[in-house]
DNA sequence: ACCTGAACACCGTTCAAGT
DNA sequence: ACCTGAACACCGTTCAAGT
């Protein structure tokens, strides 16, 4: 019924057209491959095919940009269900944000050192409150429960992600060997601290400080 | 019966002296009065009444400086007594740690998300690894509760330098009316997270861990 | 309406030159 | 030995101009 679009440009589309989506999109890919340093608006520029300067067009600055991603990022962040325990939603909430972190370790970094007081983090921010409201703990009960368990949660993940074993090195690094000779239970934090380790190790103070709160 | 020095300068020294250790102090001073972006070798030219190009003749790049005082922090850390407690001597590296923490917020930043793997952060980090050895658990053991003792403290002290409550805000925070009204218990938060309860908070979650791995 | 190009005030750093 | 000044290749952003 719907008649055929009759002029389709035959092979790759050369030039698309700026939208704040692609600017987003194309955004958090820079910062992931090439580290929130080579985030210029010049840089996006070039990835995007277009002039730095027609960016503006769409974001009236480079930290607006920003402070979308960490909307987007905190918008989309899947909410766990109410029937759940909540012990089990804060799991689920520990388990997506660390999912999200993983991959992308340097825009990670970012979003922890800035404040989530935006309305969508504010909502975001609200759901996780509800779990310790939920399980029954007076208001400034809750909030410490909140405050301690989210202290936990962004050191775990910054440590995984950039923190000894993973950040930017020292420019005078003690050699490895060195390492391992005269320091070898530092050494060792290599060895446990691995991916396959996290999970169990992360948990572990996870739940001790559920306890400590009477959940679970 | 030495000679008296015949030619000082009576009024103010005007131009001191580069030296290395007059370039990491006022590098400091920059980053904290001013932010970490504030700290290019031009603005700490102008401090120091030199030009930039005068600073590379004693680091042979603006990262060296950082690195450099991350070394001057990590070596003036206090080294609890070993006639401590592990307990006891692990609260003091927490006292520590979060007494320069909270007048060097900015740098704080910047070293928590760096690895400490120069001689100096080596030593410092096998010194605290110590405590959980010294308390008799197994490497493995010791391992694990030097990372999630640690995953807490480094994700406290972001917090209470530079998270919710203190981080760059949003460009657009939702306004402290709204939060007021429409989501009362993220706007509590606030009225909890203040340094009067900052070190009540931070040891009971503190305690809960060192509970988990048995010491104290 | 959407994009560009030149320009301004900044960066870190190199290099040749001053004293 | 110590410091400087011009220069290069970068930034974010403004503004006037192109289509």
């Amino acid at each position: 019924m719907t008649k055929a679009k009759p002029t389709q440009s035959t092979d790759a589309p050369k030039r698309q057209r700026l939208t704040r989506e692609r600017i987003e999109v194309e955004a958090l890919a820079l910062i992931d491959e090439e580290g929130i340093d080579a985030f210029s608006t010049r840089n996006l520029g070039k990835r995007l095919g277009c002039e730095a300067m027609s960016i503006y067009h769409y974001f009236p600055s480079k930290a607006h940009i920003l402070d979308a991603l960490v909307d987007r990022v905190l918008g989309g962040m899947p909410i766990p269900d109410k029937s759940l325990s909540p012990a089990q939603r804060l799991r689920a909430f520990a388990h997506s944000w660390r999912a999200f972190a993983r991959p992308h370790p340097r825009f990670y970094q970012w979003i922890t050192l800035h404040r989530g007081n935006s309305a969508t983090a504010t909502r975001f921010l609200d759901e996780i409150l509800d779990c310790f409201y939920d399980a029954g703990l007076p208001p400034e009960q809750a909030t410490r429960g909140f405050l301690i368990l989210g202290y936990y949660m962004t050191g775990a993940l910054l440590d995984e992600t950039s923190g000894y074993a993973r950040g930017p090195s020292s420019l005078a690094p003690l050699p490895a060997e060195v390492v391992e000779r005269d320091y070898p239970r530092v050494a060792l934090i290599e060895r446990v601290a691995t991916v396959e380790h996290f999970d169990e190790i992360f948990e572990r103070g996870f739940a001790a400080l559920l306890r400590e709160f009477g959940l679970e």
